[in-house]
DNA sequence: CTGTTAGCGCCTTCAA
DNA sequence: TTGAAGGCGCTAACAG
C-alpha cells in the first residue's frame, strides 16, 4: 500500500539515490532510467513522503496563519489566495483561529509554531512590540496582510486604510454632505484590527475640512448596525446625511430597515461601505474596494521567497484600492 | 534557535528517550526529571518536531479537504470546524480547491494526496463510482460531508436534502401557495454538488401533492437570479406565487430588485432560502437552517477516530435541518 | 550518470 | 525509572 524509495529503487533495479533524484532534479539521470523508475513509481503507487523531506531538509512545509476565529469574507479570500500560491509547492496550512483575548495570549506565550511552520502570515491583526517581538524570536519570516504593527515585519502588504477612508469622505463632501457618520466596530481589546485606522482617518480628515463634522460611532460587538444608524438619526435636531460603516456586510441591515422607518437611500440617506464583497454590486452599494485574493497570493510569494532565502523585490507593498460608486449615495436633499 | 531533543537532554543531564518521553508519556518519567527537562526545553525554546514524529511513526498529521475551489459561507464554516478539533491535535491541512472540471480529472488522476495525509474529507461534492475507487485505493479513511455517493466513505455527515426543500414546500403549500418555482444551480458537471438532490426532492413532492404545480428553473452559473426570477414570473398568465432558490445568497438580488419592478415580498411573491446564513435573518427570508459548523465538527471526529485505529460511534449520521419562518413567505394573494 | 552511506529528529523496544 | 540503539523515508555529499 505504502510504497517507499526502497521499494522503487529495488523493482526498478536501481539505487535510491537514482529513484530520489528522478523526483527532485530529473536532469541528473538518464532520459531511460528515469522512464523507468516513473513508470515503477507509478506502478508502485508512489509519492514522495513529505514528511521525510521535511525531517532531511530542514523545513516543514507548513504555513502559519495567524487569522480571527470567523472566517468571514475577507479571511475567505485570503485563504483563497495564499492556497493559491502554497498549495503547489507542497504547502499545507496551520490555522491559527484567534477569537477572544485570552487564545491570543495563549498563543503569542505559548509559540506552538516553534519548529513548526516554514513562515508566519498575520492577516488584520495589530501587533503590540511585544508580540512581534515573540513572533522573530522564533526564527522564522513573518509576513502581515493588513496588519500594522510597531515592529517590523519581515514583509507586509496592506492597503493605506487612511487614504481609503478619506476618499470615500470626500466623495460624500463632494457630493453636498456636511454631516458625515462613521459606524466602526468598538475593538474587544484595543490592539484587535488594524482596520481601526480608518476611524482616525476619517475623524481627522473631517476635522480638516471646513464645514464638515465627522461624527465616529462605535458599535458594540454583537449589536445591530441598523439600530446604532437609527438611534444617531433621531438623537440631534441636525442629523448626519451620510453615514460610512466599517465593512460591506453591516450595509445589509440598513438596506433592509431603514426603508421601513421612512428613510430612504440615498434620498434621505447616503450609505457607503467598505470591501467590495460579494453583494455590495448587486445592492448597489459605494464602497472602496480592496482585493485580499491578490494581497494574499502576494503575500504567499514573499513568504516562498523569505523562507528560500530569496529577497522579495518589494518587502513593504501598498495595496490599491478603488473607489466603487454605485446608487446609494447622492447628494443630500436641500 | 532550534533545539532538538539531543539539545534538551544534554543541558538536562539526561537521555534523549527520556526527554522524548517527558512530552508523550509523562506518567514513565519521574516528577523531578520531567519538571526539569520541561523547564530546560523552554529555556531552549524547545518544542516537538512534527516531521520527525510523522516519520516515526508512519503519519501526516495533515488532511485534506476536497471542496469547491470558491470559499463560500458554508466552506468557511466547514474549515472554522475542521480545525476547531482537528487544530489541537495537531493536524494541518491541505486544500483541494476545485474549480474547473479539468482540475477534478486532475485531482482524480494523479491523487497527489498520496502518502501526504492521513485523510481526506470531501465536502459537497458527489463522486463518481470510479472517483470513489481512486480514493480508497489511497488507503486513507475518506470522510463525507454533504457528499453523496454511489460508492462508500469510511463515515459521512449530511442533511437529507430532499426532506429539508420538501418541508419549504409544505410550509408554503400550507400557506395557499399551488404554483410554485425552484430555481437552482445548473451543473457545470454532471455530478458537481450533492445538493442537486434538492431539485429532484422539490420535483417529487409537488408532483405528488394534488393541484400543486412545482417547475424547477436552472439558473446558468454568471446568470442574474433576479432576472431568472422576473423572467419566470412573467413569461406566463398564470405565473408561481413562490420562489424557492437554492442558496440564502441568491435571495439578496430578489430582495434588492424585485420591489422596483412592483414585485414585493412576501405581499406579490413569497421567497424561500436554504441555508440559514448570516444575513438571512436580517432580511428576514424564511429558510432552512443547517450547521455547517457542527457537522465539520464531527465529521472531524470521526475522521480522528478511523485515522486512530477506532471505529466511530456512528458512521453515517444524517445532521438535523430547522425551518426558519420569517417574513418572506405569506399566504398567496386571492 | 549511478551507487553507497550518513544522518535529519524522534520514538520505542530492549536492557539495566 | 532511565539509557542505548535502531530505524522511519529521504537527500546530499562523496566515490566510482
Amino acid at each position: 500500500m505504502k510504497a517507499s524509495v526502497n521499494d522503487v529503487a529495488e523493482r526498478a533495479g536501481v539505487s535510491v539515490s537514482t529513484v530520489s533524484r528522478a523526483f527532485t532534479r530529473p536532469e541528473l539521470v538518464s532520459e531511460r532510467t528515469r522512464k523507468k523508475v516513473l513508470q515503477v513509481a507509478d506502478e508502485l503507487n508512489f509519492s514522495v513522503s513529505r514528511s521525510a523531506v521535511a525531517l532531511k531538509r530542514g523545513q516543514t512545509f507548513r504555513i502559519a496563519l495567524l487569522a480571527g476565529g470567523h472566517i468571514d469574507w475577507f479571511s475567505a479570500r485570503i485563504l483563497e489566495g495564499l492556497n493559491s500560491v502554497l498549495h503547489d509547492t507542497g504547502y499545507d496550512f496551520s490555522i491559527y483561529a484567534i477569537t477572544h483575548d485570552e487564545e491570543r495570549a495563549r498563543f503569542f506565550e505559548q509559540l506552538p509554531v516553534r519548529r513548526n511552520a516554514d513562515a508566519i502570515i498575520v492577516s488584520s491583526f495589530n501587533l503590540s512590540p511585544d508580540e512581534t517581538d515573540r513572533l522573530h524570536a522564533m526564527g522564522i519570516p513573518i509576513v502581515g496582510i493588513n496588519a500594522v504593527s510597531p515592529g517590523e515585519f519581515d514583509a507586509s502588504i496592506s492597503i493605506d486604510d487612511t487614504a481609503a477612508i478619506q476618499i470615500l469622505v470626500r466623495h460624500l463632501v463632494a457630493l453636498g454632505h456636511r454631516r458625515i457618520a462613521y459606524l466602526y466596530e468598538e475593538a474587544i481589546s484595543p490592539l484587535r484590527f488594524s482596520s481601526h485606522q480608518r476611524v482616525t482617518g476619517f475623524t481627522q480628515l473631517c476635522d480638516e475640512l471646513d464645514g464638515v463634522t465627522g461624527t465616529a460611532i462605535a458599535v458594540r460587538h454583537g449589536d445591530d448596525c441598523a439600530n446604532v444608524a437609527v438611534t444617531t438619526l433621531l438623537s440631534q435636531p441636525n442629523p448626519p446625511t451620510a453615514i460610512c460603516v466599517h465593512q460591506d456586510s453591516w450595509a445589509i441591515p440598513l438596506f433592509f430597515r431603514l426603508p421601513r422607518y421612512g428613510i430612504r437611500i440615498p434620498d434621505d440617506l447616503s450609505v457607503t461601505g467598505f470591501d467590495d464583497s460579494d453583494f455590495a454590486e448587486e445592492v448597489g452599494l459605494t464602497t472602496v474596494r480592496q482585493l485580499p485574493r491578490d494581497m494574499a497570493a502576494t503575500a504567499a510569494r514573499m513568504a516562498l521567497d523569505l523562507i528560500n532565502g530569496r529577497t522579495p523585490e518589494h518587502r513593504h507593498i501598498t495595496a490599491p484600492v478603488q473607489l466603487m460608486l454605485r446608487s446609494s449615495t447622492a447628494a443630500p436633499r436641500a
